[in-house]
DNA sequence: GCGACAG
DNA sequence: ATCTTGTCGC
């Protein structure tokens, strides 16, 4: 149930993201912080057996308490290329997603949405293909720009691309900690993806739901290869 | 042409 | 992402 076509090359892989950046929805603020399920999804490679294991780990926005956990197991399908990373993340983290039982109201993941070269990164991508609301918390700025946020939580300053254009935040969650670079996917608008971030990073500079999901796709890795 | 580059 | 020990600190 792969919903996303696997290309052959690097410029069929381009040519889709081209496609699909135009499906793209910008205009809604998205959930309320605080409110409903976030779901954080993250994956795992074992590069030598081309293997990669995927979590999806729903969590209570208002406790941070986990609600439900979900694993996939894959093959690696796509080398890791900076600017196609969706192509081979993504069909093992739908797979995730839909093992689920519960809605996964925001998805949060790790990386980025509209911070991206041609503006369609792997948050845009897996909201494109799930309809989802879905936002991007990367723990580098990429190949962009930014000026030194202030040294206490919740100071941000603007991730910059090349054409000057805003494509996310360099966002502090722990005072005096290296930020996070958030930036939207689909369905958010970026105010209200740095809310949610906040929210989330409230003990660690990552977010609860990425912490989930890394550890859980790492151990769904390990019993899967060994 | 070279270097850099989410995970 | 992954390869990898100890170590400083709350």
């Amino acid at each position: 149930m792969q919903m996303i076509r696997t290309p052959e090359d690097e410029t069929e892989a381009r040519a889709i993201q081209d496609e699909l950046r135009g499906l793209v929805v910008r205009d809604e603020p998205g959930p309320p912080p605080g409110t409903g399920l976030v779901t954080g999804v993250d994956v795992a490679y074992d590069d030598e057996r081309d293997v990669v294991a995927a979590a999806a780990v729903v969590l209570d926005a208002a406790t941070l308490a986990v609600v439900e956990e979900a694993t996939a197991v894959g093959t690696v399908a796509f080398p890791y290329v900076p600017g196609l990373l969706a192509f081979r993340e993504i069909p093992t983290v739908l797979a995730a997603l839909e093992a689920l039982s519960s809605d996964p109201g925001l998805v949060v993941c790790d990386g980025y949405g509209r911070a991206h070269p041609r503006r369609f990164g792997l948050a845009a991508h897996l909201g494109v293909l799930t309809g989802l609301p879905v936002i991007g918390v990367a723990k580098n700025p990429f190949t962009f720009s930014y000026e030194q946020p202030g040294g206490r939580r919740g100071d941000s300053s603007p991730l910059l691309a090349d054409d000057g254009e805003e494509v996310g935040r360099a966002l502090r969650t722990r005072e005096g900690v290296k930020p996070v670079f958030v930036s939207v996917g689909h369905r958010v608008d970026l105010a209200n993806a740095c809310a949610h971030t906040l929210r989330l990073a409230r003990d660690y500079r990552l977010p609860e739901s990425t912490r989930r999901a890394d550890a859980l796709c790492r151990r769904a890795l390990r019993e899967a290869t060994g």
